[in-house]
DNA sequence: TGTACATCAGTGAACGCGCGTTCACTGATGTAC
DNA sequence: TGTACATCAGTGAACGCGCGTTCACTGATGTAC
């Protein structure tokens, strides 16, 4: 992982070693967070699991949330990188509605299951957190915007009145749905498909009902 | 409001007054709850908003994790209630799929916006609850069985091939969609429809799409 | 290449503060005869 | 109907503890000449 571009929330750095440092701590941190949430964990626990001290923190980040912050930009960085190569147009000359929204949903599902315990945390925790809501909207955006790029180039199989506008609202329902579903479920929740395949199947026939995609005739 | 059945979190009453005072302090609570959030609320903060002192509260309550049991088991009381009155099938005498599915929209759209502030905290705050989990849990089965009774009379215009299974996951995507569209949504998220007539006709036409349902020909 | 000095990285004990919880007490309500 | 006693309701100052944050310090790295 490349120095950190957002560093409105970290010290500058003035040493190479420092730069591993951050990312020891963030590493620590993300682990911890995943499995305690992120105010159950302690600072002194973070710093002792990269094998620092608590003041090593500090000297790297503002505070306990600065550290917070930054495992949000890093988490979103990889996020943005991995939905411009997952839309690239180019890999999917030819496919259809169809194909597109089923391999997408399919992989939003696996995502939020592998990365269960950051998501909830990063979600759920920091709700009330202004600049990382915005952080995280500003994504959900663009990965709508591109979505919507491939999708409406195939319209005519829309029956949504207004296609544009059913595709973000559909990814909000199927990002609403995969929170409950996946993210803020241990137990089986009632109504819930009990396993990831089963669940893709239903959000993808439920993402493609909701924009009216006819049957090919 | 009468006595509260779940006395597992409360101490028992013996004088009536008490009743009175729980009342009153799970009013203040839920006020200022879904003002500021559970953890930024003090008991101190409850006790004198409600005219007491900070005793009273642990006089009542176990602790301050208790109140707040005791207000999920109030708020879900009376979701309950609503339920059975709301989905009575007397009330829904030859009214068509559409029309169930609309106005049960509608008014869950409704519910979400008035009790923005309690729904939020009782869904946020408490998700590392077992036993608030559960509660809710169990809700949310009622709900879904109750709109299936009505729903699956009406399944020879269903064209999901499970409607039963389609009634329930439907709901939840409509739940979880809620949760993002209104409740953790402060500033206008991307893709939500602007206004709740919109987002309902929008959930409206997707929990359709989902679940199939044919034009009447 | 070596020496002297400045800056940076990281330590960890100590601090401080907020807030949940307790507990000895006062006053109010109910009960027995 | 009144008196004595027991129990209950509520007070609020004091406690305690966890945890985020600080700060004086040591050791490491870089720079100048």
């Amino acid at each position: 992982m490349k120095p950190h571009p957002h560093l409105h929330w970290v010290r500058p750095v003035q040493q190479a070693r420092s730069q591993q440092t951050i990312e020891r701590l963030l590493d620590a941190a993300e682990t911890l967070i995943a499995d305690k949430g992120f105010s159950d964990v302690t600072v002194a626990q973070i710093a002792a699991r990269a094998g620092f001290s608590v003041g090593a923190v500090y000297s790297r980040f503002r505070d306990k949330q600065g550290l917070l912050h930054c495992l949000q930009d890093r988490f979103v960085d990889e996020a943005y990188l991995t939905t411009d190569a997952a839309f690239d147009p180019d890999r999917w000359e030819g496919a259809s509605i169809e194909e597109i929204v089923s391999e997408m949903i399919v992989f939003l599902v696996e995502i939020h299951r592998e990365r269960r315990g950051v998501l909830r945390e990063l979600l759920g925790r920091t709700r009330y957190d202004a600049s990382m809501v915005e952080r995280r909207e500003r994504l959900n955006a663009h990965i709508s915007q591109r979505l919507s790029a491939l999708l409406l180039v195939r319209a005519e199989r829309i029956g949504h009145p207004d296609p544009e506008a059913a595709v973000s609202f559909g990814l909000r329902i199927v990002f609403g749905t995969l929170e409950q579903a996946i993210l803020f479920n241990d137990t089986g929740a009632y109504g819930v498909p009990a396993s990831d395949d089963k669940l893709a199947e239903e959000l993808t026939r439920a993402f493609l009902g909701y924009l009216g995609v006819f049957e090919r005739t």
